[in-house]
DNA sequence: CGCCAGGTGGGAT
DNA sequence: ATCCCACATGGC
């Protein structure tokens, strides 16, 4: 991690900040109504303001495994399905066929495999219900489970536990690589390091700063670049040399 | 139609 | 370590 890369960083922060303003990540859904969330299901407090219940903490993290490669809309809606059929709960979904569970959540794609996730996910929950106290797994814990990569370990860690974890995905290698801020080849496990170095250790940052990257991704960071009206544009090195 | 979407595991190089 | 591929739906 250079000096540059840590003015970048944080830079590139304060300049989506001030374009789209305070994110308030993580979507949850069907929780309208409720304290905590608004209208559409967002939580409107940042991640960590107060530790969640267990079944936020499940839903969040069938959420990570449901939106796995799969638009976050499609995940949604398995989810609310799952809700509707009665199955969103730990020990449902460990004793559910997962023939039935991968009908209930077809809509998010790849559902066979998501199914198995979903249901080693709740055996996990569950035994960390006898075990783990409400304290957060390590993330070595969550990557040894069949299903669990690098990112969907960390969402958990980051927006169910608030622990400081650097979501490094698809959307923050291709923005911070297209701005010239990373190598766009970097690993996984690379940019996290760069940003973990180049930040402040804080889950209410990430959180915010994961949920400015997906949206400076969706609205003008595609994989097409729109770069009229760019937030980043005086920063970036793309198309502006 | 074809491409894309907040990945992951398994297998080969 | 790093590629390559299967996995699958829904929106545009």
């Amino acid at each position: 991690m250079t000096a540059s890369q840590r003015r970048a960083l944080t830079t590139a922060h304060r300049l989506l900040e001030e374009a789209y303003g305070f994110q308030g990540w993580w979507p949850l859904s069907g929780r309208a109504g409720r304290a905590g969330y608004d209208a559409e299901g967002y939580r409107t407090e940042p991640s960590g303001a107060s530790p969640l219940g267990d079944d936020e903490r499940l839903e969040i993290a069938l959420g990570a495994v449901l939106t796995q490669n799969t638009a976050w809309e499609n995940a949604r809606r398995a989810i609310a399905s799952l809700r509707d059929r009665g199955l969103a709960s730990v020990g449902t979904l460990r004793s559910t066929e997962p023939s039935t569970l991968a009908g209930a959540i077809r809509a998010s794609g790849y559902f066979n495999q998501k199914a198995k996730k979903v249901q080693l996910l709740a055996e996990f929950f569950a035994h960390r219900a006898t075990t783990g106290r409400g304290q957060a797994p390590s993330r070595e814990e969550l990557l040894s489970i069949w299903g669990i990569g690098p990112e969907t370990a960390d969402s958990i860690l980051l927006y169910a536990y608030a622990e400081p974890q650097f979501i490094a995905d698809a959307y923050a290698r291709r923005v911070l690589g297209r701005v010239g801020i990373v190598d766009e080849r970097v690993s996984y496990e690379g940019l996290q390091e760069i940003c973990h170095a180049a930040l402040p250790r804080s889950a209410p940052l990430y959180g915010e700063y994961h949920a400015l990257l997906v949206r400076h991704a969706r609205s003008h960071c595609l994989k097409t670049p729109r770069c009229g009206g760019c937030p980043l544009r005086g920063i970036c090195d793309y198309g502006n040399s």
